[in-house]
DNA sequence: GAGATATCCGACCGAACTAGTCCATCTTAG
DNA sequence: CTAAGATGGACTAGTTCGGTCGGATATCTC
């Protein structure tokens, strides 16, 4: 259904925190934890796959926690996804897996693969200072923007 | 991880083959289940989604088979995952879904539906005629049976 | 009309993945 | 030393996904 997992909502909303709060020093995972409601045993391990992502740095000890490895401007949300949900793709197969029964006989594989190309170009598109500064306006909305049409059911 | 599911991917190897062969009548379920290696039950619980989503004519009865509803230029992949997997969402939340637990604190909302669109206009762009033209299939075709084109009008 | 060949539809099952939990260890400020 | 914090692995409940089964219905051919 190409719905991003619970695990990167969790990451994009602490990685915006941070981003946020980049002036004060290290964040504690219980903190983000209290602050948007998430179980804190697996907000912790989402922070750990960040930090394995070269995202974050961690401080350890009593005074520990957690702060952006770069500026937010060079961070992308794509980059966010990877680190937790490991490499995105679209189809089941990749350049180097070619396990799927139907290998042989596809012939949706490159349009597909184009198909991904585009998605993580959006994807990669919004930089997470982007989710940083929001909220005062209610998004501008301009006119002309068709989202999706709709299958009229009778 | 972002992947669309298996039964997108035998609906849109269907969709594919039925534009290409658009010519020929109706196409059983079971000729397009072993040209690919599908489970043919699984295959049809597919093909009926798609039917029920407006995108296949079915006909019953011992010539029966499948065939588009409407031409192939006008019908995106965007359709066919949507008819097979339900409206597709890159959020858990909607406009009228706010049952995640994080709704109110959340605000990377509106610039991950912001994503949403793009990926979907991504998957609209893309029509199943633009799929069905690609690589002579290497499928062992009789003799002096070329997959015939779309007839394109400049 | 009989039978063969199709689609159609719901229920079912096992495997895989997801979200979440528990616990045990390591690190550092105070 | 000790309390607060990060780290890591193992584990569980719940859900989804891929696939299967059985039966009902429609329609063509003979
Ligand atoms: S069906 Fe084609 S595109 Fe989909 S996974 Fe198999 S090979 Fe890749
Ligand atoms: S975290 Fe925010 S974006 Fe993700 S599902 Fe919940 S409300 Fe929607």
């Amino acid at each position: 259904m190409l719905r991003l997992s619970k695990k990167t909502d969790y990451a994009l909303l602490a990685v915006r925190h941070l981003a946020a709060n980049a002036d004060r020093g290290a964040v504690s995972a219980r903190e983000l934890a209290e602050t948007y409601d998430i179980p804190p045993e697996l907000l912790a391990k989402v922070l750990q796959k960040l930090v394995r992502g070269r995202l974050l740095e961690s401080q350890q000890g009593i005074r520990g926690g957690y702060a952006l490895a770069r500026a937010a401007s060079a961070m992308s949300v794509a980059d966010v996804i990877q680190a937790v949900d490991g490499p995105l793709m679209v189809t089941a197969c990749s350049e180097d897996d070619h396990s799927c029964d139907q290998y042989s006989k596809c012939n949706i594989r490159d349009p597909l693969w184009r198909i991904k190309d585009r998605i993580i170009a959006a994807l990669g598109a919004t930089s997470v200072a982007e989710l940083a500064m929001e909220m005062p306006a209610p998004l501008p909305l301009p006119a002309g923007v068709l989202p999706l049409q709709m299958v009229k059911r009778p």
